[in-house]
DNA sequence: CTGTATCCCTGGCGATACTG
DNA sequence: CAGTATCGCCAGGGATACAG
């Protein structure tokens, strides 16, 4: 079971929409479907260097679960699977937004480091 | 040193982002100084049945560190320490807003509980 | 290719006691 | 009143091996 002791009575929206936002990885998965629109698992694997095959999935059934994800399986030989965001994750897309253009202004301010995504730290 | 090995490099805005408002209190927190304008430390403390003084310190140091409350002492006996939000807070609960929204949504589509700030659960 | 299963470790958080 | 110091739990997350 996922995250189970989440999902519990919530202080506000804020707290609500963060449970659904919390993981290391999420925000990424969202830019990424954001983007591409639809992303099989190993193209979002590789977008993510560090990540675990473990977490990469972990993340996909939560966020599936929470509705934001549609997952796709084809039935074929090797096995495809396409995932993309439903309209509830689309909307939490937009609701992210100010906050991603916030986050952006802090990272300029402070000086922050991006990590670019085809550089896996070696 | 508080919450050192964030801070890190980011993928994105919203993963800078993140990283200021993680920590289980600190939604609420920006809440409470949104609607009081300034709140002591007791006076948080109370809004927030169920945390601990140890956290409420940490949370609210974090978030010194990172720009969004000032904290103003006031040399007196008993001692007074006044919190409010900078304009850097205020300007990242803007950007918080629309997410808050959608957090309230979630909650209504999902018939998900509110925790009702004077219920310690016992 | 797309996952499960297992083990382990870190750090976020809670509880309690003590201090200026 | 407004904290600090210490201890310990446990869930999130990483590494690795195995499976359909």
């Amino acid at each position: 079971m996922a995250r189970a002791p989440r999902h519990g009575p919530y202080t506000c929206g804020i707290d609500a929409a963060l449970d659904v936002v919390s993981g290391k990885w999420k925000g990424f998965i969202l830019w990424e479907l954001e983007v591409h629109g639809v992303r099989r698992f190993a193209e979002l694997r590789r977008g993510m260097p560090g990540v675990s095959e473990k977490m990469l999935t972990q993340h996909l059934r939560e966020m599936e679960e929470d509705g934001l994800v549609h997952r796709e399986v084809h039935a074929e030989v090797p096995p495809r699977v396409e995932y993309s965001l439903t309209e509830h994750g689309r909307t939490l897309n937009q609701a992210l937004g100010p906050l991603g253009a916030w986050g952006g202004e802090r990272m300029r301010r402070e000086g922050l480091e991006v990590a670019t995504a085809e550089i896996p730290q070696g």
